[in-house]
DNA sequence: CTCCAGAACA
DNA sequence: TGTTCTGGAG
């Protein structure tokens, strides 16, 4: 199915998608630090957390705790106190415990061994903070390739060797960075759960749109 | 593969 | 109130 994809189409995504993506960065104070402690630890503050609560959070952490060694000093860190998922703040103790052992690694299968750090945390971070190729899939990257595509998803989709390699594809070697803050841009503004088609420049050739338009499930 | 947390949603 | 979601872990 994927195979017969045309190289025009996925050349149409890509190329609308980092133009978009270039004219709406929103520039969260993690997409910019030096300081990689800090950038895996706004990763766990984003799971499942809407980006804009996170901001004030993550400043103050930063101020709080330059380094792991300062984080793990506090007995009674609070960090998610205001954010939810307070279990994250074991797991971050745990994260600030490992890294005052050892290097931050700068590849997958090592980062993945980090307590915390999955699959989607090690790709972000390889691509978005060390400008390293690496696919980044969650559960927006599954939706609006699915979407515009048009194949059906669930929620076991994200671990599916087709839908990875695809998504391999898809992610461009060069531009990496680019297209995949493009895509958590696109996905949170746009290609939401309740998709923005209206506002969607990607709209003329996207499956899921001609869906609605033909009034189809 | 299944299970988990626990907030968000219906 | 029950169900869904989602990245990590077992």
């Amino acid at each position: 199915m994927l195979t017969q994809l045309s190289n025009q189409k996925i050349e149409f995504f890509q190329l609308n998608l980092i133009n978009w993506g270039s004219n709406h960065f929103v520039d969260f104070p993690w997409r910019y630090t030096e300081n990689h402690w800090h950038a895996l630890a706004a990763e766990i503050m984003l799971q499942r957390t809407n980006a804009n609560q996170v901001i004030n959070v993550y400043k103050e952490f930063c101020e709080k705790y330059p380094s792991p060694e300062d984080y793990i000093d506090d007995k009674a860190p609070n960090t998610f106190n205001s954010l939810g998922l307070k279990w994250r703040e074991e797991l971050l103790q745990k994260l600030a415990y490992f890294l005052t052992l050892q290097e931050i690694p700068k590849n997958k299968k090592e980062l993945i061994k980090l307590p915390g750090v999955g699959e989607y945390i090690a790709a972000a971070f390889l691509s978005l903070h060390l400008n390293i190729i690496a696919t980044i899939i969650d559960s927006n990257v599954v939706r609006v390739y699915g979407r515009f595509f048009g194949f059906p998803t669930d929620s076991e989709t994200r671990r599916k060797k087709w839908f990875i390699e695809f998504a391999n594809k898809l992610t461009p070697l060069d531009n990496h960075r680019r297209y995949n803050y493009a895509v958590i841009d696109f996905t949170r503004e746009i290609c939401r759960p309740k998709p923005q088609c209206h506002r969607c420049l990607l709209n003329k050739y996207c499956s899921f749109n001609f869906r609605e338009k033909r009034g189809e499930k």
